[in-house]
RNA sequence: GCCCAGAUAGCUCAGUCGGUAGAGCAGAGGACUGAAAAUCCUCGUGUCGGCAGUUCGAUUCUGUCUCUGGGCA
């Protein structure tokens, strides 16, 4: 029999933290972030990380978990999600994963392998070159020769995709689109029940607002400073949302209001392509908050969930 | 009060030598399987400020009115 986890996902600001920890306060039971920027370190303020009030008790897993050198990736959250659930399952307590990264969620349901793949840094820096010399088109038609089932699905601008399929094309010897194919027919290896959280769009979207006006007011200049001061952030840690606005701010290429504002624009895009990803990505009960609290909502999921456990 | 410049998509603006119009941004939709808070793709009909005149035909020319900037008193 599989084991039984439960998943909270939704948009970004849709109010995910506060409804888990009801639930775990509910069940009796401890929460799994599947986040990937609140596993960092240091980087508090700008994540809107979960406080020790916030959690009232509950135990969470996979924040504060790594520092802000660090590289972070779906697979190392695989790992450590298992890790962690595993822990909690042991327990005799349902896991609840909260969270607004589809992908590392469906790698968690899924158990995706990450392992087999191959990485060189030789491969790497070799398609690297030949991209500096030649362009993007060029790696594009490569890819189209090697394997033109993957390059007929991906488009020739998304250069990120066609490097990294390149890479694992050269370092396995197989085509990445029997990969792909592989991972997409898999059958989840956890009893998931998914919950979608939402909200309407245009509340959704003031939500957001107001997060960023807070989390300037918290001082996210300052944490940024002290950050860039203390650390010489990894790739993944400097993409967060917030955080290379800022730099920019203090580089002086924009205003600090341009930042500001660059970072609502961002977060608000970034909601969409999550909702996006649920919508089509994923299989779960969607559940509009517009007009709940969240304690309602625990209560939803809750009630939801009772049968289900017992069986 | 007078003079000048504007008034066109939610916003900023192009444009039509007179045949009812198009960019950027916003917004919407989508892709993705070891960077995912990343990366990439697709989508533009609106009384062209109101009214009148010239014209086969006006958003485009003319007049007038309203509004908004700026200047002069």
């Amino acid at each position: 029999m599989k084991n039984k986890i439960i998943i909270i996902a939704g948009p970004t600001a849709c109010g995910k933290t506060a409804v888990s920890v009801e639930l775990a306060k509910m069940l009796d039971t401890c929460v799994v972030s599947a986040d990937s920027m609140q596993v960092y370190r240091y980087m508090d303020i700008g994540t809107a990380k979960i406080t020790q009030e916030e959690m009232q008790g509950v135990k969470h897993y996979l924040i504060n978990c790594i520092d802000p050198t660090e590289n972070y990736s779906v697979s190392e959250f695989q790992k450590m999600a298992n890790s962690a659930v595993t822990e909690i399952i042991s327990q005799n307590n349902i896991p609840i994963v909260a969270g607004g990264t589809g992908f590392y969620i469906n790698a968690l349901i899924y158990n995706n392998d990450f392992n087999s793949v191959v990485y060189s840094e030789k491969t790497k820096k070799e398609l690297y070159d030949l991209l500096d010399k030649n362009g993007s088109e060029y790696m594009f038609n490569m890819l189209l020769s090697l394997d033109k089932e993957y390059a007929s699905v991906i488009h020739k601008n998304n250069i990120k995709k066609v490097m990294h399929a390149l890479e694992y094309i050269k370092n396995t010897g197989n085509k990445f689109s029997s990969y792909n194919e592989e991972e997409k027919n898999r059958k989840p290896y956890y009893d998931a029940r998914l919950y979608i959280l939402n909200r309407e769009r245009s509340l959704l979207y003031s939500l957001i607002d107001k997060r960023v006006d807070k989390i300037m007011q918290d001082g996210l200049v300052d944490e940024v400073k002290h950050l860039t001061e203390s650390f010489t952030l990894s790739d993944t840690a400097k993409q967060g949302l917030g955080y290379k606005e800022i730099i920019d701010c203090l580089n002086g290429n924009i205003s600090l209001s341009e930042a500001t504002e660059l970072i609502k624009l961002r977060t608000r895009h970034f909601a969409k392509r999550q909702l996006t990803w649920f919508k089509n990505k994923a299989e779960g009960k969607w559940i509009d908050m517009t007009e709940l609290s969240a304690e309602q909502t625990a209560k939803i999921i809750y009630e939801d969930v009772t049968g289900w456990i017992n069986v």
